[in-house]
DNA sequence: CCAAAAGTGTTTCATTTACACCCATGT
DNA sequence: ACATGGGTGTAAATGAAACACTTTTGG
C-alpha cells in the first residue's frame, strides 16, 4: 500500500492589481499572486504557493479553501484543480505529492489581505525579479498555471470571476486585456461576449465618469444541459 | 500531516477497435479500454479501471505505466495526466485519493491484450450495457475522460497515437470520426490537418486496395519554441 | 472499362477584424 | 462646447463547409 508519502494542496491564486508594466512605467492592471515566505526548513525563507495538508475528512477542493484562509484569509471566487504535482523529488524531506488548484480573487478582497513579514503580493510575471527564486517547483507551477488561464480565458467565461457581482463591459475587457497582455477591440469585444451568452444585461448603469454611462451587466450561469455534455466554455469547476 | 490517506493511480486506456455501433448495425471503429474485474472487497466481482498504489520513488506517470502493464500488460503510446479524484466517501474502505491519467493505444498492442475471466475491453459508449455498474465512482471518471478526449481531438495533435509510425490520412481521418461519432469532409480534413503542420508527408505510398494508393505521413513533434509559451495544440506531456 | 478512393479546385457562407461614426455625460 | 469613452454599423479579410471534378489504382 501507498505509504511514507505525503498529500498537500497548494493554491495558485490570482488577483488583478495596479502594478508597473514591464515596458512602460503606466499603471495598469497586472496579474498578481499571494506567496508566504517559508519558516522552516526546507527552504526556510524562501517564498511559496499558500498550502497545506490534506485532512482525512475533507474533499481536496475544500482542502485548498481552507489552507488558503489559514495562510491569506482570502475566499477566491473561483476555483478550480490544476494539476498535480508528484515528481520523486520535489521536496527534499521525503514524498510530498501536491494536488494544486488555482483560485481567483476579486481586487477588494485582495487588497484586504494583510501584507506581513511573511505574506505578500507578487506580480506574477517577475516573480523572480521580486521575491527571488520560489521554493520547491513552485515556479514550475505558476508558470503552468498562468499558461493555462491565458489559453481558457479565449474560450471559457471565467475572467468575470475577477469582479464583483456587477460590471461594466469595458471593465471585463481589461480584464481579458490585463490576462492576455494586449489591446482587445472594444466593438469586437463586445460582440463577441455577448454572442457567447455568459453575460445578461442589467437595467442599471454606471455613471460618474466623464462620459456617457456605460450599462451594467451581470455573468449568467452556464446552462448546462446543452447537447448532454459538460458546456465547452465552461469545464467542470469540482469532480470527484 | 496527512495520515490516514492512500495515494493510488488510474487510467483510462482508450484503443480504437472494431464494434457494432449504437445506431446501425454496421461494423466500424469505435472506442474500446479495458477493464479488470475486482477479485476483493469492496466492489468484489465488479469492473474497474486498471490501476494500482503509488510507491515512494516513482513518478506519477511511471505508476501509471507500471500499474498498466501488471495489470493489462499494455504499454500506451500516449499518456496524460487527467485530473484528481479525492471525495471522501470514493472507497467505503478509507480514504483513497486517485490520480487518473488517460492513455491511448494502438489497435494492434490492443489486440495483444489476453483475455480472461479477469481482464476485458469493454466499449466506451456502453459500459452499463456490458459490464454493469462499475466499481467505485469510475463510470464518472471514464465520462470525463471521453469528454476531454473529443474535446481535445478539436485542438490538439492526439489522434495519430491510436496509428502506427506512418499512416494514411484516410486513416487519420477514420479516428477523428470514430472518436467525434460523425462524418469528416475528406477534402476539408486533409487541408485542415496539412495547415495545422501535425503530419508530415513521407515518400511512400499504401498500395493494394482496388483504388488509388495513398501517400503515407507521419506525425511531426510539436515544434515548442513558438511564442516561448507551450503550443496550444499540445498541452505539456508530463509536468511535474 | 468500371468502381472506388485519393487528391485538387471552386463556390458559398459564416466568422473575425478593422475602423468609421454617432451617443451621452462631466467639466 | 468639447473631450472622453460607451455603443452601433459596415466593409474587407479570413476561414470553414459543401461539393464538383480529376487522378490512379485493382478487378
Amino acid at each position: 500500500m501507498g505509504a511514507s508519502l505525503e498529500l498537500a494542496v497548494s493554491t495558485v491564486i490570482l488577483a488583478l492589481l495596479p502594478g508597473t508594466t514591464a515596458g512602460c512605467g503606466d499603471e495598469t492592471l497586472q496579474l498578481h499572486l499571494p506567496l508566504v515566505r517559508r519558516t522552516r526548513e526546507p527552504f526556510a525563507g524562501r517564498w511559496a504557493l499558500p498550502g497545506g495538508w490534506v485532512t482525512p475528512d475533507e474533499r481536496l477542493s475544500s482542502a485548498a479553501r481552507r489552507t488558503l484562509a489559514e495562510t491569506t484569509g482570502l475566499r477566491p471566487s473561483y476555483l478550480e484543480q490544476l494539476y498535480t504535482f508528484g515528481a520523486p523529488h520535489r521536496s527534499p524531506t521525503g514524498r510530498v505529492v501536491s494536488v494544486v488548484y488555482t483560485a481567483l480573487v476579486r481586487a477588494p478582497e485582495a487588497a484586504a489581505v494583510e501584507i506581513g513579514e511573511n505574506v505578500r503580493w507578487a506580480p506574477a510575471d517577475r516573480l523572480m525579479e521580486t521575491v527571488g527564486e520560489l521554493a520547491f517547483d513552485h515556479a514550475e507551477i505558476v508558470d503552468y498555471a498562468l499558461w493555462r488561464l491565458r489559453t481558457k480565458v479565449g474560450y471559457a467565461a471565467i475572467a468575470q470571476h475577477f469582479l464583483g457581482e456587477t460590471f461594466t463591459l469595458a471593465e471585463l475587457r481589461g480584464v481579458h486585456e490585463a490576462v492576455l497582455g494586449k489591446h482587445l477591440d472594444p466593438a469586437n469585444f463586445r460582440r463577441s461576449v455577448a454572442a457567447s451568452g455568459a453575460v445578461e444585461a442589467t437595467d442599471e448603469v454606471r455613471s460618474g465618469a466623464a462620459h456617457r454611462p456605460a450599462r451594467l451587466y451581470r455573468a449568467v450561469l452556464p446552462p448546462g444541459g446543452a447537447t448532454g455534455g459538460y458546456p465547452p466554455w465552461q469545464s467542470r469547476p469540482e469532480l470527484g
